[in-house]
DNA sequence: CGGCAGTTTGATGTTACTCAATTTAAGTGG
DNA sequence: CCACTTAAATTGAGTAACATCAAACTGCCG
């Protein structure tokens, strides 16, 4: 990782003056400020649930890796609702609201910045910044939820699995992680499956098809888009 | 319509130094208060589009009778997201960005208050209370948001169908609209089947269904739930 | 060289879609 | 109030999309 991908160009906190703390995590080679009491650094595994389904006393900002939000029903059915990337706010309504009985999982290994709700919320009044950045996430995850409940109510499953393709690509681009229209990607079958509400078998047909006509290649833990304009038409609906 | 039910109890604008405007609506029995010129009392009719995916300079908050909002796809595939009722605000979004290329549509007669959105916003600040109130909409909004993600991807076209009667029946037992388990229901099948992601034929068939086993009764233009906890068992998804 | 988890492939089953025809309900004008 | 018109709901038959089950294959790690 180098210094020019360092999650804190992405960070909703930065410069609320919460967010020169994000900066003690452990591998940052940039200047250190002095971390308050009511901030945490810390890392997670490849499984390790950050959340799960219970409130927290936290408020969590990915630093670094590959994390998913979900809720899984009592029968076993799984429904991910996003991937979180570096400088994702986990939920952006846990702020506001401490319930939010959802769950949190790493794809990777990951580094997030845990803070006290209750510091956060107090300070939330007099911190207008902050609160205009959270209310910003918020606006950009709806606008995410509504194009997510487009696919899913109208689109195919070759329309969904290329939203979900697409989108992930756009966000990695932002935060100049693609080289060569190639990426690490952590995510199996299933969790395609649970994000686009279909069977990881018919997820690896999909993604056969997509292979065959040249369009996107998932392979070794890459994913590489061999025709993005294609993509972007599949996987768009407008 | 009683005073009791008239929708101010509802309306999001209540208490924020916005609202008793809303009073000034035509059939209001309550006391009036000025319209100040950056407030507009509007009617449509069945089918009217009050917003037709253009960015628009107002906001709107529906005070009486139902509408829905949507988005059409240029092969003509439409997903409603939600449907509005008394007291709704449109699109809380809306209040913070102007664009959301969205469409709102009469399901029966409305009147709606239009709000001009650079006058909201500009009292956004110094009025706490009222940016307290879109950011709760935006909230309980995102709330069932993740709810129909969560049934659109898993769900059967059962549990969709029951997700929905049953999130409307809660609306308006809020609304204190619901007599004898039954209520005025404007939607025709090809809504339910846009809300859905189903075909209206295949709405048709599960309704029957449902019918049959004597858990809702869609006829006449109205809805009548026979068994609420059958329904809840199976549209609540847990 | 196993052993394991994840992927791919094939065969078959189920759910929901499409198309067409019929019935019901809702208006409309006489 | 009743024929007539029209839109919407229902029903049936056939089809397509996706799910399920089972088996074979691949890559990876000890």
């Amino acid at each position: 990782m180098t210094n020019s991908q360092w999650p804190c160009a992405m960070c909703p906190m930065r410069e609320t003056g919460f967010c020169g703390t994000l900066l003690t995590a452990p591998t940052s080679k940039l200047p250190l400020k002095e971390k308050p009491p009511w901030q945490e650094f810390r890392q997670f595994r490849v499984g390790d649930k950050v959340l799960d389904g219970e409130p927290s006393r936290h408020i969590y900002v990915l630093c670094h890796g590959w994390a998913f939000r979900y809720k899984r029903l009592s029968d076993g059915r799984r429904q991910i609702f996003n991937f979180l990337l570096s400088g994702d706010l986990f939920s952006p309504l846990a702020v506001i609201r401490g319930e939010m009985r959802v769950s949190v999982q790493a794809l990777t290994e990951i580094s997030v910045s845990a803070f006290e709700r209750a510091e956060v919320t107090e300070r939330l009044a007099d911190h207008p910044l902050l609160s205009r950045k959270v209310l910003e996430t918020c606006v950009t995850n709806a606008g995410l939820w509504e194009r997510v409940i487009m696919v899913l109510g109208q689109g195919s499953a070759e329309e969904r699995i290329a939203f979900l393709l697409l989108h992930l690509t756009r966000e990695l681009s932002r935060r100049n992680i693609i080289r060569d229209h190639s990426y690490p990607f952590p995510l199996r079958l299933q969790h395609i499956a649970d994000a686009t509400g279909l069977t990881p078998i018919h997820v690896s047909r999909i993604i056969g098809r997509l292979r065959k006509r040249n369009i996107v290649d998932m392979s070794g833990a890459r994913l590489t888009v061999t025709d993005p304009t294609e993509l972007e038409r599949i996987g768009s609906l407008n």
